[in-house]
DNA sequence: TATAATAATGACTACTGGGTCATTTGTCAA
DNA sequence: TTGACAAATGACCCAGTAGTCATTATTATA
């Protein structure tokens, strides 16, 4: 297992700097100082190495967003910690950021493709259940517009971290990028994705995650975690799905528990939709 | 020239598809019914066709766009022509467009990337010389904020033609951006572009590009060109660069005569560039 | 210590893709 | 018809790839 994280977190220093497919398996199992038969032990296939990555940021960035937009009570504040939580995870991260962008919708396998649209299907729920909390009635015509926009700061003002190395200040800029959303909220009046284009766009999502799909990660998650509060909160979670016999209250105890363990929070995210909390 | 022609006109079908390292020249060939000889004869390399390809048409976007820009008279139209334009463009070559989004700035060559720099520094000229004209001393502080979004906006947008084929309403879309940025120019209070992030972010743009280069170029345009009126106007304007003996109405007046030849806009745009036109 | 089980190795295979070049085909003036 | 030149061909070369597997090293167990 540790064997599979430095390979994960060398290989993403050669894929920022060189991209996926000018990246060899060779050149990854050197840069890990080891061989190439044991990068065959850890994963089936360089593809999966990718998959694996990308289900590993992405499913922390998403969960982090989701929880931010859904724990944060001042409205006023709300754009705020978005856009600021949004560059920070990208700053966090910009070795995955770089090749999320770098990558982006690649031809690389169907497989993959599919993924990230997930993903993006995510965030945009995340995007425009937080549209409808700040602007409400407001906005039912320009909501999808709205949130395009907001994808689209998303992604320019990225791109700034991702290609020059300068420190910038993500306070001004989540501020300022607030401003503009306000701006837009408010006055536009000629939206141009509507409903219906959504509908049209949208592939069929394929399929909410399954319970059974839940109990899996739950059950790789338990033996990779060593902290006892998290690892013990794992396993009632577990036995609650298998068999409900707690409280509400209590699931949402165990799942505070666990939110802030870095390879918890996808679990955390996900059984939060789950129990509809 | 014509076999030339083919192989981009064909191989820009497959990159559009299945992007550019994915395709093989092997593919192209087949797909042009030529031999594998034969392509390089045409092309030293697969990298020279790709370079040929965006050169081609970022030639044609770019000095478009600059065009509409610069011969659009009434302000009150301006931003709306500039969208249209744009998305025309980029519905007109959406294969084009596809490669360029799937490819962005992908691994490949450093000349390359160097190109796509080059292209994108002269967007961002046309466009800021847009929002200085329409919205004057307004935007003194929040220009380079602005002309960042409507970049974001051509980005985020454009996806929807090149990844949906749904027929979109170009006039709506240019009409709805217009509304936005007329927003964003005259209510943005925090830009977080500044001209001094500017400085730091842009390379040492890759010199203008000189006299001799025109010519090399009008050379080749000569060569290719049959209408007697095009061809002729273009040797005269060879001649004026060699040795400047017209007087500058007349220049202005050869420069009209080529503007709408496909093979010929390039050129017009270097050369009003060139004599300040 | 001896034995079983597991982890790790790297030479090897099978294959693909860019690019070359000796050879063939086509063209046209003498 | 001939010979000279250009255009076009595709078998071939070679570098580099993902992935395999017999062998060896390491660790755990009895």
């Amino acid at each position: 297992m540790l064997k599979k994280q430095l390979i994960m977190e060398r290989a993403l220093e050669l894929f920022a700097r060189h991209g996926f497919e000018a990246t060899s398996v060779q050149q990854i199992t050197e840069h890990c100082g080891i061989s190439k038969g044991a990068f065959y032990l850890s994963f089936k296939s360089k593809d999966e190495l990718i998959i694996a990555l990308i289900d590993h940021f992405m499913m922390q960035i998403t969960s982090e967003i989701d929880h931010i937009v859904r724990n944060t009570k001042d409205d006023e504040q709300l754009l705020y910690h978005f856009y600021y939580a949004i560059y920070h995870s990208f700053h966090k991260h910009s070795d995955f950021a770089k090749v999320l962008i770098k990558e982006q919708s690649q031809t690389f396998n169907k497989e993959l493709i599919l993924k990230m649209q997930y993903y993006d299907k995510l965030t945009e729920n995340t995007i425009l259940s937080m549209i409808e909390r700040l602007y409400g009635e407001e906005v039912k015509q320009t909501k999808y517009d709205l949130m395009y926009c907001i994808k689209g700061f998303m992604n320019t003002y990225s791109q700034l971290f991702v290609f020059y190395n300068v420190p910038l200040d993500l306070k001004l800029l989540a501020e300022s990028l607030v401003e503009k959303t306000n701006l837009l909220a408010r006055h536009t009046t000629v939206p141009f994705i509507s409903q219906e284009l959504i509908e049209i766009v949208k592939q069929p999502m394929n399929g909410e995650i399954t319970k059974e799909q839940i109990l899996e990660i739950i059950r790789q998650r338990i033996e990779e975690i060593e902290e006892p509060i998290e690892k013990e909160s794992l396993i009632l979670l577990q036995g609650q799905l298998l068999e409900p016999t707690l409280p509400p209250v209590i699931v949402k105890g165990l799942l505070e528990n666990i939110r802030n363990h870095p390879h918890c929070k996808w679990i955390s995210y996900l059984l939060r939709r789950y129990y509809n909390f």
